[in-house]
DNA sequence: CCTACCGATCGGTAGG
DNA sequence: CCTACCGATCGGTAGG
């Protein structure tokens, strides 16, 4: 009955690396995740490692810069389409949850701990996901006051999107930004609130 | 008409200890950041900090639980008071907002390093965030299906309102969990875009 | 709060 | 992929 928690598909050395890097990062953090911690992992010894990697940032370059991929290519697969901006954000939400879920731990990784890497990875990193960020700017900028709606409440995905949405503030907020914090919170509970409406 | 970046309210050395604590934890992670940063940020030696605190875990400890505080005092204070769930919700979104904006170094180090505390001080932390959770959740449980909507769109904060529901997923998706991706991307989506809604 | 230091462990390498 | 090892740095302590 328990599934069997698998490298079943770690075909070549980099990639059992690889799947045991994105579990440890996850786990510990890049910082507290040790290079005999994936060795050990992976059932070798921590200077074997080197054979098939540069150095442990490079790792986390890899894992992460080829995690974000799939995230891009929904914006991609998306762009042009005939469809309303609606239909394209939706589209978009449902996909990614789609690749979230396809690997979870890896996305974890790429939203956690790509801020360690150093300057040569992280501007590209940086880049790319501020690419993502756009391509869901414009489809929302697009579809300013089109399109129908109804709201199905579900509680559990309902709260862990507030919580998601407040979560992540940090992320993103300035005290010299264009909006003070009530004006942050109104704008939040309006859309956030406007979501759990039910249908009359 | 730079800022005076200021420890100047850290009146002893122990607030001068948890302000650069919070401020290193924040940019490098704690297991990036080291005792000796630290005191070289405070203008002491390593050595020195352990006449303050007890040890590294600790000091997290102590900013993570005090960090969480004013955000279950959010709850308490709307607790018993005679709000509809959509005042009440939206007082709590307001609110916590608010508390970010008052300290958004805290609150990252709150969000995002709470997870390397080992276990004596891990299981109250847990608590904690659990009994917030609850709090939304029993404020949404409460107002299923009642009061009025009106979403005035502002761009950046839906965006960001989005992408932190969407980025916190991999925080509690789990493939043994009641919806399926599809189910969960399609709530998201009804939640999310419904606040996107024009009024008509 | 400093001097002086500790055992442990880190990322990484040389040379097979 | 192993043996054997490196310089650096880690969290923390003893004794003032």
């Amino acid at each position: 009955m328990s599934k069997p928690i698998g490298k079943v598909k770690d075909a070549t050395p980099r990639e059992a690396i690889n799947s045991a890097a994105i579990r440890l990062f996850g786990a510990m953090g890049y910082n507290g995740t040790t290079m005999r911690d994936i060795a050990q992992e992976v059932g070798i010894l921590a200077g074997s490692l080197y054979a098939h990697i540069d150095s442990k940032e490079s790792l986390l370059a890899e894992i992460v810069q080829t995690g974000i991929e799939p995230y891009l290519a929904i914006l991609r697969s998306l762009d042009g389409v005939a469809l309303s901006p609606t239909e394209k954000l939706r589209a978009a939400i449902v996909t990614h949850v789609k690749v979230v879920a396809a690997n979870p731990e890896r996305t974890f990784v790429v939203f956690h701990e790509w801020r360690f890497l150093k300057e040569p990875y992280r501007a590209k990193v940086v880049k790319m996901r501020r690419r993502y960020g756009d391509g869901f700017t414009k489809i929302v900028a697009d579809g300013v006051a089109c399109g129908e709606f109804s709201s199905e409440l579900v509680l559990r995905v309902s709260v862990f999107g507030i919580l998601g949405a407040l979560n992540w503030i940090p992320e993103w907020f300035s005290p010299d930004g264009p909006s003070s914090a009530d004006e942050i919170g109104n704008q939040l509970a309006d859309a956030l609130i406007g979501g759990l409406r039910a249908p009359r």
